[in-house]
RNA sequence: GGGGACGUAGUUCAGUUGGUUAGAACGCUGCCCUGUCACGGCAGAGGCCGCGGGUUCGAGUCCCGUCGUCCCCGCCA
C-alpha cells in the first residue's frame, strides 16, 4: 500500500493503488503523491526514462485514482523527504491505468486548512479521506475490537437486541417508528436496551455484551448525537466491584490498543464528596479541589462582605495563572452562573486589602501560591424558603448544593479560559474516576414529585430500604458513574430483582399498580419468574474515542454524524415522505 | 424554547466612517520549467456579498425578518 514502502524495497517491482494527493509538475517530470489510508509515496513521471507514461501523467489531476506500477527507487541523499515515513524512497513509473478522474472538488483532503464544518458535512467522503478523519475511524476501529476482545476474554458474550421497541415515556423522548400492520401504534428506537439487559439475565445468559446503537431524541451538543454507541453491559450476582473491575479492565485493554497505558483501580469517591469539593458529579481531577473556607472569616467580616455565615464559601484555586488585569478580572464575571442566590468575588486582591488576616488564611488553607488565581463563591444573605425542601435533610443541603453547583461549573470554565498557564490539561494525562453512592431520587421542582436521579431500575441500599416511603431523599442508590478528566464515560448500577422491591420504586415515583403494569407489565412479570441478583453499567464508545483522539467534538470520531438541528446534511435526512406512504401507515401530518 | 458567534469567488478569508470597477491565498484553465515534496514563474476565468424587506442620493457595510452552520442554557430517567 502507499504508506508502506520502505528502503529495504528498493529494487522491486510492485502495483501503486491510490489518489492523486498532489501533483508536482517540473515539465520534463512529474512527481505525484499517492495517496490511500495508510500514507502516501511519491511517484515519479520522467519524460527521459519513459515519454508515453509521461505523456499519459499530464493529464492526472487531483484525486484522480490511478494504479502505478513500476520500480521502487532508493531516492539520491538530497532529495530524501525526512517528513513522510516513505521519504527515502519513490516509485519509478512505466506502467500507468487511469482507474478513475474526478471533477475539481469543493475542497482537498490535502488541504492545509480546514473547510468549515457544513461543507465538510455534506461532502463527507471527501472529509473523510483526510489522514486525520482516517486515524480517528481507524482509532474507533480498534477501540472497539479491543474492547470486544477483552470482554469475550472475561466470558461475555456479545447479543444483539430489538432496534425496533417499546415506547416508555419517562426520560429522553424516543423517535418513534409507525407501524403499518398495526396503524395508529408506534416502535420506539430504543434510548439503551436496558430491559432487554435485564430479561437476558432472567434468561439465564448471565455475562452479557453489547456494542450497540441507542437513540435519544434530545438536543444536540458537541458531546452529544441522536445517535450514538454504548458499551452496554451486565451480569448476574456481582457486587459493585465485580462491575467496576470488569470496566476497567475493558478500558485498560482499549487505551492500550490507543498506545496508553492506564492505572487500575481507579480512584472512588462519593457523590456527596464529588460535590463538596468539585459541585459536580463528573470532576475533573486534573484541576485542584476547591476549598471550604467559611472558617477563615470572623462573623463581622462575613456580615461586612453580605457572606451567608450558615452557607459554604468556596474558595476556588486555578494554579499559575499569575496577575491579572483589570480586563481579564472583568472577564470571569460572565463565565459565572449564580444557582440560588449564589454570587462570585472574582477580585481576591480586594479582600486581602480589606480583611487581610482572613484572606491570609484563605490562602493558607486552599494552599494557594502566589501566582494561583483565587476565586470565592459564596451564598447571599438571604436564603429562600430552603428548609421547606424536600431534600433538605440531605448531607448536602439544595441550598449548598446550589452554593457548590455554581462553583463548580466557575471552576470548570476557568479552568479551561487559563489552560495554556497552568498547562494541567496534558495530553495522555487520563484521571478516572468513579462516583458512587448517588442519591436514589432527585425532586423535580416543576412536577413536584420525586424522579429517579439514575433510572427506575436501580436497587437501593439495602440499609436505606426502609426509607423509600418514609424518606425518599435519603435513600442512596447502588449506582455509579465513571469519569474521565470531568467527562461522564458512563453510568451503571446493581438493579432491582424482586417484583416486591422494583412496585415499591415506582409507588415512590407516583406511579400506581395499574400505570406500572400498563408500562412495564411484562417486566414486573418477567421479576417474579426467578430473577437473579444482577447489574451492569453502559459506556459511551464515541467520547471514549474522541478523548483518545484529542478531538472536541463527537462528529470528529462518527463517520456519519447529524448536525445541531439533527440532520444529515449529506443524504439531506430528514425529509417529508410522499402522501401515499403517510396513508400506508394511517398518518396524517398537521400544519401550522 | 432561550442566549451568543458566524454567513463575501469552488474553498479559506480580508473588505476602513455607508461612497469609483468587491480583493488575497489555495483550487481551476492555458503556457514555461528535469529533482520537486504546501514546487516555482507568467497569463486567465471565476461574485445573487445566504435569502426577503427596509433606511439612504448611495448598502457587502446600518435596521428588521428569515434560512443555514457552530457553541452554550433548558432538555438528555
Amino acid at each position: 500500500m502507499c504508506g508502506e514502502l520502505r528502503l529495504a524495497d528498493a529494487g522491486k517491482k510492485v502495483v501503486l493503488m491510490g489518489w492523486v494527493n498532489r501533483r508536482r509538475d517540473l515539465g520534463q517530470i512529474i512527481f505525484v503523491d499517492l495517496r490511500d489510508r495508510s500514507g502516501v509515496t511519491q511517484v515519479v513521471f520522467n519524460h527521459e526514462l519513459n515519454t508515453a507514461v509521461h505523456q499519459k501523467a499530464e493529464v492526472l489531476r487531483n484525486e484522480f485514482v490511478i494504479a502505478a506500477t513500476g520500480t521502487v527507487k532508493k531516492r539520491d541523499h538530497d532529495t530524501v523527504n525526512t517528513n513522510i515515513p516513505t521519504g527515502e524512497v519513490e516509485l519509478v513509473v512505466d506502467e500507468l491505468r487511469i482507474l478513475n478522474v474526478s471533477k475539481p472538488l469543493p475542497f482537498l483532503p490535502s488541504d492545509t486548512v480546514l473547510a468549515n464544518e457544513e461543507m465538510r458535512l455534506k461532502y463527507r467522503y471527501i472529509d473523510l479521506r483526510r489522514d486525520v478523519m482516517q486515524h480517528n475511524i481507524e482509532l474507533r476501529h480498534k477501540v472497539a475490537l479491543a474492547i470486544r476482545e477483552d470482554l469475550s476474554g472475561r466470558g461475555f458474550y456479545e447479543i444483539e437486541t430489538p432496534f425496533m421497541t417499546r415506547s416508555t415515556p419517562e426520560g429522553a423522548r424516543d423517535y418513534l417508528v409507525p407501524s403499518r400492520v398495526q396503524p395508529g401504534s408506534f416502535y420506539a428506537l430504543p434510548q439503551s436496551p436496558q430491559l432487554f439487559k435485564q430479561i437476558l439475565m432472567i434468561s439465564g445468559f448471565d455475562k452479557y455484551f453489547q456494542i450497540v446503537r441507542c437513540f435519544r431524541d434530545e438536543d444536540l451538543r458537541a458531546d452529544r448525537q441522536p445517535e450514538f454507541t454504548q458499551i452496554d453491559l451486565e451480569m448476574s450476582y456481582p457486587q459493585p466491584e465485580q462491575v467496576w473491575e470488569t470496566v476497567e479492565g475493558f478500558l485498560t485493554a482499549a487505551f492500550k490498543a490507543a498506545g496508553h497505558e492506564i492505572k487500575t483501580p481507579f480512584m472512588r469517591m462519593d457523590y456527596d464528596e464529588a460535590i463538596r469539593k468539585y459541585g459536580i458529579d463528573k470532576p475533573d481531577l486534573r484541576v485542584p479541589a476547591f476549598t471550604d473556607v467559611a472558617d477563615c472569616f470572623s462573623a463581622e467580616d462575613l456580615e461586612t462582605l453580605a457572606i451567608n455565615k450558615d452557607l459554604p464559601v468556596i474558595a476556588i484555586r486555578i494554579p499559575n495563572v499569575g496577575e491579572l488585569s483589570r480586563k481579564e478580572r472583568d472577564d470571569i464575571k460572565p463565565l459565572f452562573v449564580s444557582k440560588g442566590g449564589a454570587r462570585v468575588f472574582e477580585d481576591f486582591k480586594r479582600i486581602e486589602g480589606k480583611f487581610p488576616d482572613g484572606a491570609a488564611k484563605v490562602r493558607a488553607k486552599a494552599e494557594a501560591a502566589a501566582e494561583d488565581l483565587l476565586v470565592l463563591v459564596v451564598g447571599s444573605r438571604q436564603v429562600t424558603g430552603g428548609e421547606a425542601h424536600p431534600a433538605s435533610k440531605r448531607k448536602v443541603t439544595p441550598a449548598e448544593l446550589a452554593i457548590y453547583a455554581s462553583a463548580g461549573i466557575l471552576r470548570v470554565a476557568l479552568a479551561q479560559k487559563y489552560s495554556d498557564r497552568h498547562k494541567l490539561f496534558q495530553k495522555g494525562d487520563y484521571r478516572f474516576l468513579w462516583v458512587t453512592n448517588f442519591p436514589m431520587f432527585e425532586y423535580d421542582e416543576g412536577e413536584k414529585r420525586w424522579m429517579a436521579a439514575h433510572h427506575p431500575f436501580t436497587s437501593p441500599h439495602d440499609e436505606d430500604m426502609d426509607k423509600l416511603e418514609s424518606d425518599p431523599a435519603m435513600v442512596r442508590a447502588l449506582a455509579y458513574d465513571v469519569v474521565l478528566n470531568g467527562t461522564e464515560l458512563g453510568s451503571g448500577s446493581i438493579r432491582i430483582h424482586r417484583q416486591d422491591v422494583q412496585s415499591r420504586i415506582f409507588h415512590a415515583l407516583g406511579m400506581n399498580d395499574a400505570e406500572a403494569r400498563a408500562r412495564f407489565g411484562f417486566f414486573l412479570e418477567a421479576l417474579e419468574y426467578g430473577t437473579p441478583p444482577h447489574g451492569g453499567i453502559a459506556l459511551g464508545l464515541d467520547r471514549i474515542v474522541m478523548i483518545l483522539a484529542g478531538a472536541d467534538s463527537l462528529r470528529e470520531v462518527i463517520p456519519f454524524p447529524k448536525t445541531a438541528a439533527a440532520k444529515d446534511l449529506m443524504m439531506e435526512a430528514p425529509t417529508p415522505v410522499t402522501d401515499a406512504q403517510l396513508r400506508d401507515l394511517g398518518i396524517g401530518i398537521l400544519r401550522k
